[in-house]
DNA sequence: CTGAAAGCGCTTACAG
DNA sequence: CTGAAAGCGCTTACAG
């Protein structure tokens, strides 16, 4: 009868596998005893050694894999986070931010969950997102720029779950990189090698604290200095949004043959400094001898092939806290957590010289 | 009695909110009365439709959401599948990949998990993702351009676990990008516009299937057209496997000043491109009268702010496919399914032209 | 049309 | 040291 049993148990194999009850009739213990050896440690397992031994012997000859979902409805704990996604700027999600954020959450036990929330979802309307809708999490990571659906807010309000918003600077559960004083202190390093003239540039408007903040850790700089701070703008500003890639290395061209071009300039991006860059290498120029040249970005790349002193946002240390705050917010979920500003920062002087 | 109990509710309110029992004892009636109301549509709902009413009312008061855990293990079915991420190119996770299998997935009901594996669990002796260990999804989506550790891969095996492969060009399971046929048509099409002398342009060896595709496709059509292929090579390459970014205008440089340089390059991707870019315009060639340009790319945007003619990849696409091939296999899992090549296009002529 | 009951695969006191 | 039993929150035949 033993032999047959086993027969049946292999043909009919079920997708996930055997569940403790096969293992334990296979071997003639109880569940509870199965249960005891595979859900502890050697040292604090109450069973005897050889029975442990043979119950774990024969998981392994059958192919036992927990089912993570018992686990989970027994405990009450999800062990699970759901991170929600805004579609901004076609596809934003910098890698790096989501491997922090999974990195932090595995080593404490927790799964990673991703949802979008694109155009058609949003725009349908009543869509909530499954994780809302089901209770399916212990938390959330918001990652979205600009503004979140009046309803999801108030679901996620009702539900209280716990929440943290990545990227973003509000009064509480929040982290977000230090764009303010990473402006500041990199301004004043650009001041202290003796510019006078030092413009700050950025082609985009879409309504992120760090717009604000790189501005204004600018400004300050410059004003303590007694400089002037200066937005440099090209006149016919094609569109108040945003100026389309196919137009930036014009734009970047009409900025380097201003007459009274700064001798340092302070980028909002990346997407910024490049065009800079090339447009200033292609009339002549030499950077940064003839131009200082400093941005904010995820790293020092880009895709011309030369390097730019880079703020860098450390996007995976952000993801970290975040996470790591969030689960703290799981502990006590009607706590107030204070924000945390992420240091940034520059990670070489390659295009930062004094003024000619 | 009821007041009693509803005040109770309400203060030792779970995390999670309400169960259908609640609901149940709360209007009097049965917990399978409740999740008949909860769980169908007007349409099938066998209950009378003032108790639906009376039920669906209760439960938007009392804040009630499905517990999805529950609901899983009833059925069997995770309805959640797991991406493998390698962390390959530090942090290589291209968005709109991640987007396009969570939409198709989504949309099938299914929620998308995410896990990374890095370097030191790569590298610690027995590290195995949660997600092989235990029994937690029905399928996996594995992003990986190189080997997966064996001890992995016999746990895919032996679990006969659901896999496709994405981005990669195996046997079965697996979907990919057209490399071959996409640089086998941007061929015929720069040698139409009469260029005789093309060059196939890379800088990295990391041994993923494209490498060879791309170059396949290129020498193809070149070989056809009687016309000879080359790869165009930096005779001192600083390393074999890659060029440092510092180091990629100088190459850029050499290759754009050589005696022979060929009238229309083919580049590997955006990498190699740009810089040749930067390169030709800071030299004072036109591009493309001068120099024809043709790469492939995830999209057609590099930091320049000037655009190149792309061949675009569209991984959106790659994950859809990916995503309804996974929900295939479920269905089947002995079966195998036949490789997917998702097709290319190149995106606009900016950078081409016949040559002088 | 509604309710009582079984059961998904675990965990965890508790009994022996 | 091991087993019997209850229960997590659902779904789903089945009975009435």
């Amino acid at each position: 009868m033993k032999s047959s049993q086993s027969k049946v148990t292999k043909s009919t194999r079920k997708p996930g596998g055997p569940s403790i009850r096969e293992i334990a009739q296979r071997l003639n213990v109880s569940k509870s005893t199965v249960a005891l050896a595979v859900s502890t440690t050697e040292e604090n397992c109450p069973l005897a050694p050889a029975t442990r031994e043979r119950i774990l012997k024969a998981c392994a000859d059958m192919g036992y894999r927990v089912n993570s979902i018992a686990r989970t409805m027994r405990t009450g704990r999800f062990n699970t986070i759901a991170m929600i996604v805004g579609k901004i700027s076609p596809y934003f999600l910098p890698a790096e931010l989501v491997y922090g954020a999974e990195d932090a959450l595995e080593k404490k036990g927790y799964r990673l969950n991703l949802t979008w929330l694109d155009n058609r979802r949003l725009t349908s309307a009543n869509y909530v997102p499954k994780v809302l809708e089901e209770w399916s999490c212990d938390g959330l990571l918001i990652h979205y720029a600009t503004f979140l659906p009046k309803k999801m807010l108030e679901l996620i309000e009702r539900h209280q779950i716990p929440t943290v918003w990545m990227n973003s600077k509000l009064e509480h559960d929040c982290v977000h990189p230090d764009d303010f004083n990473a402006a500041y202190d990199a301004t004043q390093r650009i001041i202290a090698l003796g510019h006078k003239h030092i413009g700050y540039l950025h082609f985009h408007h879409f309504e992120h604290y760090s717009e604000t903040d790189r501005f204004g850790g600018y400004e300050k700089a410059m004003r303590e200095a007694g400089l002037k701070p200066q937005r440099v703008r090209v006149p016919p500003m094609e569109s108040p949004a945003e100026i389309r890639v196919d137009h930036r290395q014009e734009i970047a061209r009409k900025i380097i043959q201003a007459r009274n071009r700064p001798t340092a300039l302070l980028c909002y991006e990346m997407e910024v400094a490049a065009p800079i860059l090339v447009a200033a290498l292609s009339s002549g120029l030499r950077v940064p001898e003839d131009l200082s040249l400093v941005t904010f970005g995820r790293y020092n790349r880009n895709n011309t092939g030369i390097s730019i002193s880079t703020i860098q946002l450390n996007l995976e240390e952000l993801g970290r806290r975040s996470a790591d705050m969030l689960l703290k917010k799981i502990e006590k979920p009607s706590k107030f957590l204070s924000p945390i500003a992420v240091p940034l920062k520059m990670d070489s002087d390659v295009t930062l010289s004094p003024p000619l």
